[in-house]
RNA sequence: GGCGGAGUAGCUCAGUUGGUUAGAGCAGUGGAAUCAUAAUCCAUGUGUCGGGGGUUCAAAUCCCUCCUCCGCUACCA
């Protein structure tokens, strides 16, 4: 048994998150936590909302309200959307948590005793009509190199130069679209990633089992151009953690608050506070999971994310940590994705494009989805959903290979023997039971394999052919006819194939929690043993054990439903 | 512009320490079965492996070059 930390990705709290956030880190973490904790290990997994930022105040504005209260309600939506799809997170912190005020200015402190910050003074724009610095991105322009009039302070997005806010030819706020702007003087603290380069470097080149995607990305950051630069991590914000210097007051930086980007990432730690702490338990218990000389040292830590979220969690979050001298845990593997396009175009926040969390669970319960995106989870590009693929997954996979076994073996013994395991005369098995044992033995472990190496995809399609074989079996072994000249044999098969149904929801639980729950209902069982041998583990059900045929485990997803949604889809939100 | 990823069957995708006739699922075609959600099982692939060039006994895989798409590019998060 292992002790196994996961976070994933920490969810803007800026509205409601699409399919693509979804399957880029909370999906596939909740999968990989579930898998570990059936098979007995310890498991944390940790995730929370991430509040501060310019685009928490701007939208907390457009909704009428005080920030701190837009973002508590946001908070609520996220937390029923991501129990809506079963994601068992041990907490769903908030990154406005004053446990996490005090551990960011804790890390802080220590980085400025370790002398890793600085302060510098620069000029900023500001916005007297909005009264508030604006980050480059919040302005925009006429082009200075193409002429196009809505170029963004940081790029073009028309001929994709990269500009300064100065470049911009009549520049106005992107907010207000006021033009009464000016540049400001402004005191900043900076992390001094610099001086961290080369144990960075080392770090990232000890990590021989990451993903090429995880370290090509650091690496970039650590060699391209003069090497890792400094970092600002404080912003002129009211909404965000106060910039203090351990609880000390940080002289000149009064005012500010901390770049989201320095607090996010704390929040892993922090949340594991928020645990122990809401239920009453003392510090040692989520420091056992985080402090190395507390007992972290045998843990396990893997996260979850997009692609977009690897520089923040290869170099500056690590910075972070080592700059403190103090022993918290680093991360042990990082497990990243690409992104999930829609229907030949992106997934869009900004534009309400695609199908974002609550819609989905408006149409099909959360098995639905969570197997379609994790058996397309894109792990080694970027992948594709289309309304013709899900429906066609989901009919062919869930429906008649998984839930049409269940339904045709539990409605047979009903037919014939009643809702109970029948008895049969000893037997000695068949080649028709070697060939199901042997297979599924090797199709097992190639399965707990794929899972324990967080290879999504490929062990979604291992669990497909661990379901395909009951239908093998059935087909060749044929109970219906053997019940005619030997209901024993018959009998004997039967109970082999009811306890493959038990076997099955142990194993799919990690993928498709619900329809396992009914499964394991169904038959009448708590007993969720992992599968390691194969003849006790088609034995657990013994002769006489009741069991009730369950309901319909997946229904079908018509022509006229895909149209409709494909229609209904197709435009905003 | 720089960096990274991708381009393989009608669709969604596997497949590189270079190695027999390039694979899976789905779709299509043929057959078997009739317990089951008309659900299952078996058989079935003439694919310029994005284009071109090169190295090699041998290239989807290595090198060069070109094309297309996507992401990042440090003040969005």
């Amino acid at each position: 048994m292992s002790r196994i930390l996961i976070t994933s990705a920490i969810p803007y709290i800026n509205g409601i998150k699409h399919l693509g956030n979804l399957v880029g880190s909370q999906l596939p973490a909740d999968l990989y936590a579930r898998y570990m904790r059936a098979r007995g290990n310890e498991v944390l997994y940790l995730c929370a909302t991430d509040e501060h930022g310019t685009p928490a105040e701007l939208a907390a504005a457009k909704a009428g309200k005080p920030v701190a209260e837009f973002c508590a309600e946001m908070w609520q939506v996220q937390k029923e959307l991501s129990d809506g799809f079963r994601l068992s997170f041990d907490k769903f912190g908030r990154s406005s948590s004053p446990q996490n005020h005090a551990l960011t200015q804790h890390f802080a402190g220590r980085l400025a005793d370790a002398g890793l910050i600085d302060e510098v003074v620069e000029k900023q724009v500001y916005s007297n009509a909005d009264g508030r610095f604006l980050p480059d991105r919040y302005i925009e322009g006429t082009c200075p190199n193409c002429g196009y009039d809505r170029a963004r302070g940081d790029q073009c997005e028309n001929c994709t130069k990269q500009l300064d806010p100065t470049d911009l030819i009549e520049p106005r706020s992107a907010i207000s679209g006021s033009t009464d702007l000016e540049e400001r003087e402004t005191r900043h603290l900076y992390l001094k990633q610099r001086t961290l380069r080369q144990e960075l470097s080392d770090w990232i080149d000890s990590k021989k089992d990451w993903p090429i995607l995880t370290t090509s990305i650091a690496k970039k950051w650590l060699n391209d151009g003069d090497g890792l630069q400094d970092r600002g991590i404080t912003r002129d914000l009211d909404w965000g953690v106060p910039v203090k210097r351990g609880d000390e007051v940080w002289p000149g930086m009064e005012d500010k608050v901390f770049y989201v980007w320095f607090d996010a990432p704390i929040e892993y730690i922090a949340c594991a506070k928020e645990w122990t702490d809401a239920t009453g338990r003392p510090d040692a218990e989520w420091e056992r999971w985080w402090r190395t000389d507390k007992g972290a040292d045998n843990v396990r830590y893997v996260q979850f994310m997009g692609k977009d979220n690897v520089p923040f969690h290869t170099l500056s979050f690590p910075a972070t940590i080592i700059g403190s001298g103090e022993p918290w845990k680093l991360v042990d593997y990082i497990k990243s994705f690409n992104f999930l396009n829609y229907d030949g175009g992106q997934f869009s926040t900004s534009q309400g494009r695609g199908v974002f969390m609550d819609q989905a669970l408006e149409i099909l319960p959360s098995d639905y989805w969570r197997w379609w995106l994790l058996s397309h989870a894109p792990e080694n590009s970027d992948s594709e959903f289309t309304w013709e693929n899900f429906q066609v997954s989901v009919n062919k996979d869930l429906a008649d290979v998984l839930g049409n076994f269940v339904s045709r073996v539990t409605k047979f013994c009903r037919s014939k023997w009643g809702e109970v395991v029948p008895r049969a005369k000893h037997m000695t098995l068949t080649n028709l039971e070697q060939e199901l044992f042997s297979g599924l033995e090797g199709k097992l472990r190639q399965y707990e394999f794929y899972m324990e190496a967080i290879e999504v995809r490929k062990a979604a399609g291992e669990l497909r052919s661990i379901w395909a074989l009951g239908n093998e079996y059935l087909q060749s072994a044929a109970p219906w006819t053997a019940y005619k000249d030997d209901p024993d044999r018959a009998a004997h098969q039967i109970r082999i194939a009811l306890n493959l149904i038990r076997v099955y929801a142990v194993i799919s639980a990690p993928f498709i929690p619900d329809a396992a729950a009914k499964m394991l209902s169904a038959m009448n069982t708590l007993d969720t043993t992992w599968p390691g041998e194969i003849v006790p583990a088609l034995s657990a059900l013994p002769e006489g054990h009741d069991f009730a045929v369950p309901d319909v485990l997946f229904r079908k997803i018509s022509d006229e439903e895909r149209e409709e949604w494909q229609e209904k889809f197709a435009g905003q939100r």
